[in-house]
DNA sequence: ACCACTTTGTACAAACCGGTTAATTTGCTA
DNA sequence: TAGCAAATTAACCGGTTTGTACAAAGTGGT
């Protein structure tokens, strides 16, 4: 029927697989981390890659697959990341300190990845069930916890009644929620708290919660009676 | 054309605006909170009111607006129950550990708040900028801290190093957190967190962990030289 | 009795958007 | 260098979804 095929000049291109991958990736994970799942547009998606929206279909199948990719590369960058951290011939409590600290500074290099857990919370973590590659990536930083936990346990200094797991919820709670929750927290009560310098101290001020929670509580010399009956936790 | 008009049957039916506001944006909140705001659907939502869609544009006119008003409404409806807490007659710890501990349960009562507060982070408070009621509605949460952070230095237990913002800020981390994160983080770490007993000791910790914070340092008659070096926070 | 506001219904347009069809180019290799 | 599979392009499709137009009528206050 049609006489002239009319294709698209014949300009000049290269063939570059990988490339191709890697771009739309990265795009995809930018553009899902900005709008979610339902929110990003795979034409906009297309648009900002330096290939076309076919080749999306062609590597990845659809957008869910696409997402899924998407989420796998953003927690296998973090992973990576986060193996540095070597804290076995550290003392315990100095260990604690560290990986607290650590994991403060590493969400809030990574707002990318933290919105993506956003949008799988919101998802009901639907999209990370399928994913094998999730589970052990967290497991990896109790585990550190779990090592020492039981190191300062060992010397005596920490508590028997914190487990690694409570420990590791505190701290991601602080952490996690310091990025996630910026642009609202900043909206209401401005930018303090996102200052180079107010960061530095909420950062300080989660550290020394987190170790105060986790060392054995010492008697005070000194002190309202009122302070420390709250300090043990005997309420009723 | 039409000689035979054939309107919707003449049964009887009541004026109620307030009403069928109120029926539309409740269920238009369950749906935004459930499926984020581009993933809700307008004829889901007026398929489960006990309206017609039309009346959710005679109403709101689109979904931006119908959007804005879920949010404003649920910050009203939060806020409201949290102004119910009475605390000028309480000794400032005993206060603050009441605060905490209020914040931590009226969060994990209103997940669909949290959810939505989520989704507004996802898309940097658009729609938040645009609200100015939510604003005051925030701060009057601080207030209370502010409140209790006076008497409590007044009194001589406090620090002054320590801002009730910062004070409200790691409160809403821990609260919000146990909440916003919940499937993510028991899909990878079970659920005993999650448990009543398991949230429980994550409240006390919480609360332990903040009325510490507050608390001015006292000298302590025994604990090995590491543990009191980190009490004080000073690495470097 | 008037009149503005409220409610009901349906059908439909217009945009949006995920996904596909089909043709063409590249580059490897036999 | 012909053949062929993988890579790439551009145009297109059809279902979904927002939002509206139109038509009619009931309600309640004054």
């Amino acid at each position: 029927m049609d006489d002239k095929p009319a294709n698209g000049r014949s300009g000049g291109w290269k063939q570059d697989p990988a490339g191709v991958r890697k771009n739309i990736l990265a795009v995809a994970m930018a553009e899902f981390a900005a709008n979610g799942l339902s929110g990003a547009r795979i034409d906009e998606i297309a648009a900002k890659t330096s290939t076309s929206k076919r080749m999306i279909y062609y590597y990845f199948g659809d957008k869910e697959g696409l997402y899924r990719r998407v989420l796998e590369e953003a927690y296998r960058e973090v992973r990576a990341g986060e193996q540095e951290l070597e804290l076995d011939h550290v003392p315990p409590v100095e260990a604690l300190k560290l990986l607290a600290e650590f994991t403060f500074d590493h969400h809030s290099r990574h707002p990318d990845f933290i919105r993506l857990v956003m949008i799988e919370n919101i998802h009901h973590g639907a999209y990370l069930e399928r994913s094998e590659l999730i589970r052990p990536l967290n497991a990896g930083a109790v585990q550190k916890l779990e090592t020492i936990c039981r190191r300062g346990r060992e010397v005596g200094v920490f508590r028997e009644d914190v487990t690694p797991l409570q420990l590791h919820w505190h701290i991601s709670a602080m952490s996690f929620f310091n990025v996630s929750n910026r642009t609202s927290f900043s909206h209401i009560f401005g930018t303090d708290l996102f200052s180079a310098g107010g960061q530095e101290a909420l950062k300080k001020q989660m550290v020394e919660m987190v170790v105060g929670l986790a060392l054995k509580p010492h008697r005070r010399s000194r002190g309202s009676a009122e302070s420390r009956r709250h300090f043990r936790g005997d309420t009723k």
